[in-house]
DNA sequence: AAGGAGATCAACCGCCGTATT
DNA sequence: AAATACGGCGGTTGATCTCCT
């Protein structure tokens, strides 16, 4: 069936950037009338402009709520994470960055992250090392690939328990709709994302994923080493943009090793199963207190994004 | 200093799901 | 039940900026 461009009616509508004349009025009208129907908007606030660009332009842009500059290593870390657990589906992302548009992540994520994964041998979609890596990635991309390949069942069970939490969250939301209208919007929630918090149910289900963390900012947080995901272990020493990456990874190659490495990376697996519950604990805790009195400003407090190897830093 | 290449990001496009008629 | 309207989402584009030669 599909649906007509909103603009398609009306010609002579303005397109391309906007003038700071146009988002005074938006804004002012706004803030006066609240944005009420889209499409009757323009016309309403003098503006010459459809309704989704208006829109757009104060989801992205406008709203006073919005946090914009440099991304922090949490804020990193947890799109990486989340990422790993949701895909492209970045307004659901959003909703775990308070103060951050999907819009920004979207663009941050494919200007950034992207290239410094795949930089590393990292499949960008999968997390997963990637088959064609060349020279010092490939050469980390192995060494992360054989602890990830030791994990493979575990990785089976991720992507089971992922599938199944997926399945579980749509008829959840299926109950909610039917049972309620979502509660009024709290601090918690992304500028741009109506997903609720509750949805969050996909990771109370969720075990770990194999996720990868790369650092942006050595001089900043120096050497650092960081567990992630039933399969591997991998920590890497940035220093700038795919300049050196150093990574340690938790598999042992010499025979003389491997019964200690076995141990060693039992224990370690138990670890990964700790710190990734803790992840998901500190998400859930944040989406089930999201009708509380919980504020945006603890939950942006960054230690409740790092690993807790790195928040001891 | 010039210009070419790559990076960045605001904004657009087209589709989807849901509500309404 | 079908058609339409609307808000929202994710992918993509293109103007601008920055860096490099």
């Amino acid at each position: 069936m599909g649906r007509s461009p909103c603009c398609e009616k009306e010609a002579g509508l303005k397109k391309g950037p906007w003038t700071p004349e146009e988002d005074q009025k938006l804004l002012a009208f706004i803030e006066q009338h609240g944005h009420g129907c889209w499409r009757s908007l323009p016309a309403k606030a003098g503006l010459r402009r459809c309704g989704k660009s208006c829109r757009l332009r104060w989801t992205n842009y406008l709203r006073p709520d919005i946090k914009r500059g440099k991304f922090t290593l949490q804020e990193e870390q947890t799109i990486i994470q989340l990422h790993a657990l949701l895909g492209n589906r970045w307004s659901a992302i959003a909703t775990h960055l308070p103060k951050r548009t999907d819009n920004e992540i979207k663009n941050y994520w494919n200007t950034h992250l992207k290239k410094r994964l795949a930089k590393m041998g990292i499949d960008p979609v999968t997390h997963k090392p990637r088959a064609d890596a060349s020279s010092a990635a490939a050469a980390a991309g192995a060494r992360y690939g054989r602890a990830a390949a030791a994990h493979l069942s575990h990785t089976a069970q991720w992507e089971s328990a992922r599938l199944e939490a997926e399945a579980r969250l749509a008829r959840e939301a299926k109950l909610r709709a039917l049972a309620s209208p979502p509660p009024p919007s709290c601090g918690l929630e992304s500028p741009t994302s109506t997903l609720s918090f509750s949805d969050g149910a996909l990771f109370a289900a969720a075990a770990a994923p194999p996720v990868v963390l790369v650092t942006t900012d050595g001089d900043a947080f120096g050497e650092q080493q960081h567990r992630f995901g039933g399969d591997a272990l991998l920590g890497c020493a940035g220093v700038d943009d795919g300049v050196e990456q150093r990574f340690v990874v938790g598999a042992a190659t010499s025979t003389d090793e491997t019964s200690a490495a076995e141990h060693h990376h039992q224990e370690q697996e138990d670890e990964d199963r700790g710190y990734w519950s803790s992840i998901l604990d500190m998400v859930n805790s944040s989406m089930s207190s999201s009708s509380s009195s919980l504020t945006s400003d603890a939950v942006t407090d960054p230690a409740m994004y790092l690993p807790p190897a790195v928040a001891e830093f």
